[in-house]
DNA sequence: GGCCTAAGTCCCCGGGCGGGGACTTAGGCT
DNA sequence: AGCCTAAGTCCCCGCCCGGGGACTTAGGCC
């Protein structure tokens, strides 16, 4: 056995991924680490002190959120495209492109709801970063202020696509929509586009609508 | 110690609710709800078997989610506000009201995300039921189907005024957006409406603003 | 009043966890 | 070559959990 603290502990942090992959954050132990590294659990005490402390070092090293760039770096609306809707559109699109593809971030988004530690901490701190630098550069290209409501929307957005896609792990649908159909994101996706367009077609009201009303609600 | 074993079935049944309340799921065990309630936890096995049983026991006899009549009941539209753009904007709005006041809901829909058990299924499943009843009252109202884009574009409202709500418990801001202030839910409430009613007002470009453009994109 | 069923109690088991004391030994330094 | 520090190992502790065997006794029924 060559020893060697720098290389163990190298182990022992990339051991902490593959059991948050393979088991989640119900299954993340020191024990269960130091079965996984093939390492006596009594040196990630010694290392890293405590769980917490070992999820912060495995946090430091790991990078779970899009960057900027990634989101919105290659691409520029054209004249017609360059506004909040535009962007807005763009942006949550590709926040749900870009959280799909990371499931071990979806597991930290779901674990961050019922009890925090050190890696939804930074997640979340990172996130709130990078999100704030992406309403900065829009702006910059824009040369707008974002109003409340582009924000509010935003969030909205933001907030419903990430929920769902996390809620996707564990359940099947979600008002009656396959969450894991590809056809349902397209839906999504073009609902996100709707949305920031303002462009839903209401179908004209019924003649009779009034009618119909009355009588429902007589009979309820 | 009188002896009454109805008596007794209903008091563990009802330590399961202070439990969760006081510590949620991470907390809830046999011999958690034994000591709530008073009482030996053989008996929790004896007559409920299993843990995921007993919850959903208490599952059974508990309510957590709206009815429809308690999110549109008392409402009618006038003929103005008698559209899918209307009663979108109103259930999504109850619905947030409905839950921001449903502590125990949270931490279930919470739950749910992580690992799955008797309780959150029930829930799933009662939600499930109650939004296609909203969605069957609404037509039923208006005469008209509805279509796809208005179903996703519902879903990702609720969704997303799911999330933050139980994001709330265990974070404070959300995009730069205070979730505990009742300012920000005043906020998103306006933005459902916005969103609902397709009606975002859109700054009108800067005539320099394609100038702005090559150069952000320039100094990135 | 007696008896017998089932309500309620006690206690042990095996397995998980984190903390940490005491040991062996590899490998760098002199 | 020898030594000494620290890397790595072993093991024990106390705490939680769920399962379940064996017991006591209350209370209904005859």
């Amino acid at each position: 056995m060559t020893r060697n603290r720098e290389a163990t502990s190298a182990r022992i942090v990339e051991a902490v991924g593959h059991v948050l992959a393979r088991e989640g954050f119900r299954g993340l132990s020191l024990r269960a680490v130091a079965r996984q590294a093939g390492v006596d659990k009594r040196l990630l005490s010694r290392y890293f002190g405590d769980l917490d402390r070992l999820i912060a070092a495995y946090a430091a090293g790991s990078d779970f959120w899009w960057t900027v760039d990634e989101l919105v770096g290659d691409h520029l609306p054209g004249p017609a495209e360059n506004t909040w809707a535009g962007w807005l559109c763009l942006a949550v699109q590709r926040h749900t492109g870009a959280l799909r593809q990371r499931a071990l971030t979806q597991e930290i988004l779901a674990w961050e709801m019922i009890e925090p530690n050190a890696l939804t901490e930074e997640l979340s701190a990172v996130r709130e970063q990078r999100a704030a630098e992406l309403i900065e550069r829009i702006q910059a290209r824009l040369g707008t202020q974002a109003d409340a409501s582009w924000r509010a929307v935003g969030a909205l957005m933001a907030a419903a696509t990430t929920y769902l896609i996390v809620r996707a792990h564990t359940c099947d649908f979600y008002l009656g929509i396959d969450l894991h159909a590809e056809d349902s994101w397209k839906q999504f996706d073009r609902a996100i586009e709707i949305i920031a367009r303002g462009a839903i077609a209401e179908p004209p009201p019924r003649r009779d609508a009034a009618a119909l009303n009355a009588r429902s609600q007589r009979k309820t």
